[in-house]
DNA sequence: GTGCCTCGAGTTCC
DNA sequence: CTCGAGGCAC
């Protein structure tokens, strides 16, 4: 059903609809059936509207009221029930104009009483200081956000990655709960808040379903899911989708200063608010609550899966701010998850793209949750034996075994994990499970390196898993993000012997190789032409990449996208990289040397003989070589960096210093122009500078004004250097501020520091 | 040395 | 999404 409630301007001119005689009701309703199609047309076939929104939902709303007043009536081709044609292919991309975050988890009482601990913490509140928090039950949905422009709803975007969703604005405007207008709405305002589907309508929908001979959903929340994301959005109409608004985006002015009040403001707008939201003084109150939800769980009528407790107060909010994905001011009590026993009748071996060798679990197919499970991870050899990683045993220390009964669950309601082994059920013939030390894709020797949990093939590239691995992860989208080729193809070039696509640098070759008919991809499955002609172009985009990237995609083990930011930065290009590393490289092996030469202590202590001798003479033979003054320089300047420590550093040297790895580089080098970090001059006036706070801070804590000065773009360190461009002191500072004196670095108080960076 | 906090790497199903 | 572990602050 349409909402009919709300402002009604547009159609003040006409009939009241409590007036209208039967006879004008029905022309009515055939004129107002007649534009909307007319418009449906404009809008959706030809993208050229011809009524403004606000109009199109002022005919709708009318031809819905009518049909209210007069059910008779309604036309068997009613525009209620219909939203017009479907956009011709798949929906367009949304960029949020604020990210929308996940939230961290708690699952038991402690995490809920740590949660507010570190809140006081950071914020500088004692255990006594007044602190409220909103508790609400989290719906099992997905979420959208609702953009409102002037008070009309111009945008829906689903989450997507937290940065860039869908637009599904037009399935969005057929769901009751959400309203086409607002009333006394800022100039922008993005509400934002979960689609869900209730128990009852979700039966009914699959009894349609099956009746009609259509696919059925596994459980409510997909079913929510793939009704909003239907191409057609007269299907989405169709089904009962509903909506909780919790939370807002973009918003052009201050409208709010706490949740709850944003909430109540929310609901006096037109939005459907959960009823069982509460305000709670302290962590008791919040589990209280949490109690009260979770014996009410079943009868709600609709799937939540914990409860979220935020900070009250926005300002608060705003000064706790984010980590890097999730609030500081949030989190969500998740509800145990559901659990299931089924059989286990494998354990396969899966390779990794650093060598890593990871059990996975396959399964007699089990529903967990709404979903049936038939593998799961077992994380490494010791989870298998039942130790945990400090060599605490697990599970009562039951070690898992091939035709055991075994507990599954999904962390997070996502990943399937083994959990629990039943031994009163455990068969007679079973044997304890042998984990492999050989590679099972090349034959390489596994092995464990002291202290790590994985076991790793030393096969390199020579191992097809790990190459093809390295492959994938050069492709994906964070690293050159090619268009056209993904994970299957990626398998497909590898093993075609002709394609031999076996490094990077060979997708850059593809093309070349395909004009002499060395390779023709077109005569390949799936290819033609057209679909060859348009990779070639997509790969050859890519031969401009943004240095990072380059950095990213190489694949050397513990270079992630952050650290692989921190590299392009700190360097500014491929070549200072490259030579800083050779230069650098004498003294990362004396690095390493020293490290042996403590572990080989270790072990003598530990009375490990012969492997302290080995390690000893390794070490001994090492530390020969000289370290020249600049290898040393360009070491610690690696080191130095922000974010780079020695593990990495010396995963980076090595890299860089391995024949075959750095035969595959200069190979893919020869191909690529990478472009330099941006050397972004942002607004802030301590936008890249290093800046140190000392003293006691009187307005903040340390925590927040290192977070606050690092969104502004600056780099906090703990002690003074040459290096240092800026001192805050607050008072009871000691050595740090005498040696910015000696050093002539500004020095300035916090009030002095809080006025640099206002209005940033 | 200990205890956060983040990052990296590996994972399943639709 | 989770675990393990690296990096860094205390």
């Amino acid at each position: 059903m349409a909402k009919t409630t709300g402002q009604n301007a547009e159609a003040a001119v006409e009939i009241p609809v409590d007036a209208l005689t039967e006879t004008q009701a029905r022309a009515e309703l055939d004129r107002l059936s007649e534009a909307l199609a007319r418009a449906n047309q404009a809008y959706h076939a030809e993208d050229a509207p011809e009524i403004s929104d606000a109009e199109y939902d002022a005919l709708k709303r009318r031809n819905a009221s009518i049909e209210a007043r007069f059910p008779a009536l309604k036309r068997a081709d009613s525009p209620s029930d219909q939203v017009g044609a479907a956009p011709s292919e798949g929906f367009s991309k949304v960029t949020h104009t604020l990210r929308m975050l996940s939230l961290s988890n708690a699952f038991d009482d402690h995490d809920v009483r740590d949660f507010d601990r570190g809140i006081r913490k950071y914020l500088g509140l004692s255990e006594t200081d007044p602190l409220v928090y909103t508790a609400e039950p989290k719906i099992d949905g997905l979420s959208l956000s609702l953009r409102y422009e002037g008070g009309a709803l111009v945008q829906a975007a689903t989450r997507g990655d937290g940065s860039i969703g869908e637009n599904v604005t037009a399935n969005a405007r057929t769901i009751a709960d959400i309203p086409h207008r607002i009333a006394g709405a800022p100039g922008v305002l993005e509400v934002r808040g979960e689609v869900y589907m209730s128990h009852a309508d979700f039966e009914a929908l699959n009894a349609r379903q099956a009746e009609a001979g259509q696919k059925t959903f596994a459980n409510p929340r997909n079913a929510a899911a793939g009704s909003l994301r239907q191409l057609d959005a007269t299907i989405t109409a169709a089904r009962p989708l509903k909506f909780f608004a919790y939370g807002w985006g973009e918003v052009s002015a201050p409208v709010f200063d706490t949740q709850n009040g944003a909430l109540a403001q929310l609901g006096a707008w037109g939005f459907a608010i959960n009823p069982l939201t509460v305000r709670c003084t302290d962590p008791d109150a919040m589990l209280a609550h949490y109690a009260r939800i979770e014996d009410q769980r079943a009868t709600l009528g609709y799937d939540i899966d914990g409860v979220v407790y935020k900070v009250d107060d926005l300002n608060l909010q705003r000064r706790l701010g984010f980590r890097s994905t999730t609030p500081r001011w949030a989190i969500a009590h998740k509800f145990p998850a559901e659990l299931a026993w089924t059989r286990l009748e494998s354990i396969d071996i899966q390779v990794g793209r650093t060598g890593a060798l990871s059990p996975v679990a396959r399964l007699q197919p089990v529903t967990v949750g709404g979903v049936v499970v038939s593998n799961a991870t077992l994380h490494n050899e010791d989870y298998i034996a039942g130790r945990g990683a400090d060599g605490r045993p697990i599970r009562d220390g039951k070690d898992i075994r091939v035709g055991d009964w075994v507990q599954v669950y999904r962390a997070g309601d996502v990943i399937p994990k083994v959990a629990d082994v039943d031994l009163s059920k455990r068969p007679a013939d079973t044997m304890p499970y042998v984990f492999p030390t050989t590679c099972p894709e090349c034959g390489s020797a596994a092995i464990r390196e002291e202290g790590d949990a994985v076991r790793r093939c030393t096969g390199g590239l020579i191992c097809p898993a790990q190459a093809v691995e390295k492959l994938k992860h050069f492709v994906s989208r964070a690293a050159f993000d090619i268009e056209g080729i993904g994970a299957k193809q990626v398998e497909m070039f590898y093993h075609d012997d002709q394609l031999a696509v076996r490094e990077p640098a060979d997708i850059f070759t593809l093309e070349a190789r395909d004009r002499q008919n060395l390779t023709r991809l077109s005569n390949r499955d799936g290819w033609g032409e057209t679909s060859a002609k348009n990779l070639f172009q997509a790969i050859d985009e890519k031969r401009e990449i943004p240095f990072e990237r380059l950095l990213f995609g190489l694949g050397i083990r513990h270079v992630g996208e952050v650290a692989a930011k921190d590299l392009a930065r700190h360097y500014g290009s491929w070549e200072a990289l490259a030579q800083a590393l050779d230069t650098a490289r004498p003294a990362a092996l004396a690095e390493r040397a020293a490290e042996r030469a403590a572990e080989a202590e270790r072990a003598a202590a530990a009375k490990e003989d012969r492997r302290a001798r080995i390690a000893e003479a390794r070490a001994a033979a090492l530390a020969d070589c000289a370290v020249p003054p600049a290898a040393q320089a360009a070491w610690s300047d690696l080191v130095a960096a922000d974010g780079i420590g020695p593990v990495l550093a010396l995963s980076l040297s090595d890299a860089m210093a391995n024949p075959e790895e750095r035969g595959a580089f200069d190979r893919l080098l020869a191909h690529l122009t990478p472009i330099p970090p941006e050397t972004r001059a942002s607004d802030s006036p301590v936008a890249g500078k290093t800046v140190v706070f000392t003293g006691t801070l009187e307005k903040m804590t340390r925590a927040e004004a290192k977070a606050r000065a690092e969104a502004l773009g600056a780099k906090v360190s703990g002690s003074v250097s040459a290096r240092t461009d800026l001192l805050v002191a607050g008072p009871g500072a000691g050595s740090k501020a005498a040696k910015a004196a000696d050093l002539g670095i500004e020095t300035i108080d916090e009030d002095a520091w809080l006025a640099l960076i206002d209005g940033a």
